[in-house]
RNA sequence: GGUGGGGUUCCCGAGUGGCCAAAGGGAUCAGACUGUAAAUCUGACGCGAAAGCUUCGGUGGUUCGAAUCCACCCCCCACCA
């Protein structure tokens, strides 16, 4: 037993992704002492989740197959807030009723993660609405925030810049939030034995207020550990792409556009990507970095990433239909694609766009932002002139912007009524012409 | 409430009466080179196929002409109360 539970951040330590523990090393004595309940927050700032939270997921779900007892909080109440962390402006408040509705989201979200049919390390989904929304006024100054120095609040590295910034400032509303989230690490130790809290690097100041709280209040020793910021060699944010956040949600991104992110990882930034992302071991990841730098030309870290990756976000299926697209688009076989093939990208979450023969018009910069392919016409226009437009194959020139009968002419049809359209190297979609 | 400083196109930031759709940088997109990398170089970057149309916190005003001047209002910041 001992040996298992230490192997945990063991492990941890040599995918990197051990930022800041607290307690001069006692974490790993605590842990292997018996089952502990570990917690993370995922505050409601979206109707789903971004790959940026995947880091502390997965965390969760590590420390569950380490056997400890996963606690997922969502935030419902301290969405409400905001959190200044390392934020240089203070966010606009959204409204109870959306903040809800996104409560239930994450949850069903968060919960795909972890297992909560296992015995005595099940997890649990909790709400800190469920303490906070009942708490009043007076309660909440008395017994809560009179455990908290100002002077240490503004001393916080989170929330120093920001007061620090010219032409910025912090509400006292986000400048409560600290006060919020240590109070839940309080209750929840008192609720459910949880002794730790995990949280990404920014969260250490807030997670430190936790532990002085809960020793405070319940005079419980606890502990914080805070995963690295997911960062990118060549220092762009990661997570973003240029149709904008990765989300979880395949309505909002798809298994396919999900697939196509991680393959596009750069080399510099992929072994590390499949340390923190993947529960492939160091060791399975060392050997892949092995084979690449013996290969010739493109490594093969970024297909297996892609790979890991879409299959724990999105099943099986998800992936298979994300291989599926992914491969007839970049193999360049369009010709190979049957009808039932091209109608089955169409569900798979190629971008679509169906319409009649008839209302055939415009300009092809008109039509394919309308796609979504792009967000203005002058980049369709800037792509043409450089052939970067293919319909079916074909390269398209700026003389062909107002011919859009010639260039869906019914002969260059696959199967009658499919053209698939691609501008430039990676963007594609299909276009279903009746 | 007082005093001072601000609000410019996705972000940072220049612009203080016409030469301004608005410098410069970043981000982004496309092309070349490649490996659906990186780096580098080239081009685009308010909207529009074009003619043209709409922007510089808001509303009015001065002027042939306003991001720039005036009035009022809104918001942000600093210090003071």
């Amino acid at each position: 037993m001992v040996s298992e539970q230490c192997s945990l951040l063991v492990d941890l330590e040599q995918r990197g992704m051990i930022a800041q523990q607290t307690g001069d090393g006692e974490l790993a004595g605590h842990l292997s002492g018996g089952v502990r309940t570990v917690y993370c927050g995922f505050d409601p700032t979206a109707d789903s989740l971004h790959i940026g939270s995947l880091v502390p997921l997965l965390a969760l779900k590590r420390f569950q197959m380490a056997g400890h007892k996963p606690i997922a909080l969502v935030g419902g109440a301290t969405g409400l807030i905001g959190d200044p962390s390392f934020k240089v402006q203070e966010r606009k408040l959204n409204t109870p009723d959306i903040v809800a509705d996104w409560v239930g989201k994450i949850k069903s979200q968060v919960s795909q993660f972890i297992d909560f049919d296992c015995g005595e390390n099940s997890a649990v989904v909790v709400n800190n609405l469920e303490w906070v929304g009942e708490m009043d006024v007076l309660t909440f100054l008395r017994d809560v925030g009179k455990h908290f120095s100002v002077s240490s609040m503004i001393q916080k590295e989170s929330v120093k810049q920001r007061l620090e910034r010219e032409g910025a400032g912090i509400s006292y509303t986000e400048f409560t939030y600290m006060i919020l989230q240590s109070y839940d690490f309080a209750e929840l130790n008192k609720r459910y034995d949880c002794t730790v809290q995990l949280g990404g690097s920014d969260q250490f100041g807030n997670i430190v207020g936790g532990i002085d709280l809960t020793r405070r209040l319940n005079r419980q020793q606890v502990f914080g550990l805070t995963l690295p910021l997911v960062t990118k060699a060549d220092g762009q944010k990661f997570g973003k792409t240029e149709s904008g956040t990765i989300w979880l949600d395949s309505k909002k991104t798809s298994q396919y556009a999900f697939y196509q992110f991680w393959i596009n990882t750069a080399d510099a930034d992929v072994y590390k990507f499949l340390r923190y992302f993947t529960f492939l071991s160091p060791e399975e990841i060392a050997k892949i970095e092995k084979a690449d730098q013996q290969r010739e030309g493109r490594p093969h870290a970024q297909n297996i990433l892609a790979r890991e990756v879409t299959r724990l976000i999105h099943g099986e299926q998800g992936l298979e239909a994300a291989i599926r697209i992914s491969e007839a688009m970049f193999s360049g076989e369009l010709s190979a694609l049957s009808q039932s093939d091209l109608e089955q990208l169409k569900l798979d979450g190629l971008p679509t766009k169906t319409l009649k023969r008839e209302d055939l018009g415009g300009p092809l910069t008109q039509l394919l932002t309308e796609c979504g392919l792009v967000n203005s016409g002058k980049q369709v226009k800037d792509a043409l002139a450089r052939q970067a437009v293919l319909i079916n194959g074909d390269p398209k020139s700026s003389e062909d912007n107002m011919k859009l009968e010639e260039c869906f002419a019914v002969d260059k049809a696959m199967h009658q009524n499919f053209y698939i359209v691609k501008l430039g190297k990676k963007k594609y979609c299909l276009l279903v012409i009746e």
